[in-house]
DNA sequence: TTACTAAGAAGGTCTTAGCCA
DNA sequence: TGGCTAAGACCTTCTTAGTAA
């Protein structure tokens, strides 16, 4: 278990992430991320050791097509909610 | 403007904290923070200078009784969503 | 190929000591 | 009283260099 394990953000990226079908390498390259720091930046935050910046949340947000705010979500139920919107962008 | 204002979490607590007629400074003493500090850091996070982290962020959640996703919610629409939401706690 | 980790480098937040409205 | 800020102390994340599944 990570220490940052008490927030909802890692279980939530693993699911989003693997909806989308993609590697955690190749899901950091999508964000911008260097090819050398790629696996293990997104691996850590898919474990709980470290926490990413918001900017970085924005940036996944828009690749997995979520919301940022479901990363951030405890409750399950309203998780669900918050997948259904859809923005007007 | 702070380094992080491309956050909706500071004017999202302002919001929240002023719904709950609570100072900066005594919502950060509410928060556990010490006399000393509880000032500067609630204002810092509100001016967007410094980003609390996640057990900060479910600690306020619970002072001022909104879902922990609503600060990091950028959609005002699904902002409101989130606030009409309450869990079986 | 993908997932994962330790440890030092790098960059962030927190505390202190105040001023401003 | 409440809101706010600079700057150094302190603590976190990021990069490197790999190993494990």
């Amino acid at each position: 278990m990570g220490k940052h394990s008490e927030s909802p953000l890692p279980s939530r990226l693993k699911i989003a992430r693997k909806t989308a079908g993609l590697s955690q390498e190749k899901l950091g390259i999508m964000a911008g991320l260097d090819e050398s720091t790629a696996s293990p930046r997104m691996n850590q935050y898919e474990k709980g050791v470290h926490a990413p910046d918001f900017r970085m949340v924005k940036t996944l947000s828009k690749i997995l097509k979520v919301p940022t705010a479901y990363f951030y979500c405890e409750e399950d139920e309203l998780a669900k909610i918050i997948l259904t919107f859809k923005s007007k962008g």
